[in-house]
DNA sequence: ATCTATTGATAATA
DNA sequence: TTATTATCAATAGAT
């Protein structure tokens, strides 16, 4: 259909390859309208020229991913099961980790032990008394912490009563200012120091045994 | 084309749809594949009649699936990411549950207490001496077990030990055949206790401290 | 892009 | 569905 025939293989050419690609891609699309609309068809096209350069068509009455959808149902084919595979299989695996950590909770937290053999509480059992060493030993630092930052606050406090005593030997100083100044000397000291050493209002619990 | 023009809206008769159907369909899947010859371009056409039979043309260089990767890249759209989503989403959901056991199970273990305050630390404290109560009363209770067993077997090697002097007493009989028919006898009741009564090789630790 | 001779597609029909 | 064929539509090559 032209001035002349030609053979369906590759157009050397490339300007007329170039050239057909736009005047045949037109056609295809005009007749995939055509037959959307004569026929009530859903149809998609998606073209690629060599060049890379895509154009697409498809039924008003639908959209690619529906027609994508109905294409998996009707050939069974698959077009993304790979990457849901790979997914799914990530899910599996992450989902029996979970199990076997769960699992592991329980077991230490001395719940569904009845599915255990004698030999299997060895291992718990000694975990948990590592744990409770670790935990016992951690607040043990926190102790020491604790102590160490209250034996700091004491020398200070000592400090400055001994200031306070001697300004108000050495001069008739208002004793109201020379308060604030306290205060606020003690507040620089405390936003020095790191979080962990500050005193806190909950004192845990660190008995050796309950 | 044809033997009238005709209107590009519905074709109302059936017959004549479904006719014009099946000739355009096989119209655009032949331009579709030649376009794919003549200009090296790559072609998908999935196209559902209305009575719901699908046809298709790939162009043989590539897959569907492949032209619709390239689809996603090319026009941004996204085709099935609303399950990818569902799919990832879940994945997140499991890693971060994977993730806050982890932490758990390390705390338990003694690891990683210097992110934690000390008021952190308590309940993992009480959750420890809880699970250690837990793990020494199953101890307990397999101790106790094997106690009965042990006394149960005690009891019967005395009523066996018995009878084999009454035996002896009142007959003559071989010993050798008596002393078979004493293991044998020792068989059936073990065979008969569950697995958790018999007596194990491996004495698990029941101190009460180390 | 636009033109147009020519081939190709297909509507009506069987 | 397939075949025929008169017509219309698409397009190859030229401009």
């Amino acid at each position: 259909m032209g001035r002349g025939k030609i053979e369906i293989k590759r157009i050397e050419n490339s300007t007329n390859r170039q050239v057909t690609f736009s005047k045949r891609r037109n056609g295809i699309i005009k007749k995939a309208r055509e037959i959307s609309v004569l026929c009530e068809a859903q149809v998609s096209v998606v073209i690629f020229s060599s060049s890379g350069k895509m154009s697409e068509y498809c039924s008003p009455s639908t959209t690619l991913s529906k027609v994508l959808e109905r294409y998996q149902q009707n050939s069974g084919k698959k077009l993304w099961d790979a990457k849901h595979e790979n997914l799914s299989a990530e899910i599996d695996r992450i989902k029996k980790e979970n199990d076997n950590m769960q699992i592991e909770l329980r077991h230490l937290k001395g719940e569904d032990l009845n599915s255990l053999q004698p030999k299997e509480l060895i291992p718990i059992e000694e975990a948990l008394q590592n744990g409770l060493i670790g935990v016992r030993d951690k607040q043990m630092d926190f102790l020491k912490m604790l102590k160490k930052n209250e034996k700091m606050l004491e020398e200070e406090n000592e400090r400055l009563t001994y200031i306070l005593h001697h300004q108000h030997l050495s001069m008739d100083g208002n004793v109201r200012e020379m308060d604030v100044g306290y205060h606020q000397r003690e507040r620089d000291f405390n936003s020095q120091m790191p979080m962990a050493f500050r005193v806190q209002p909950i004192q845990p619990n660190l008995q050796e045994n309950k």
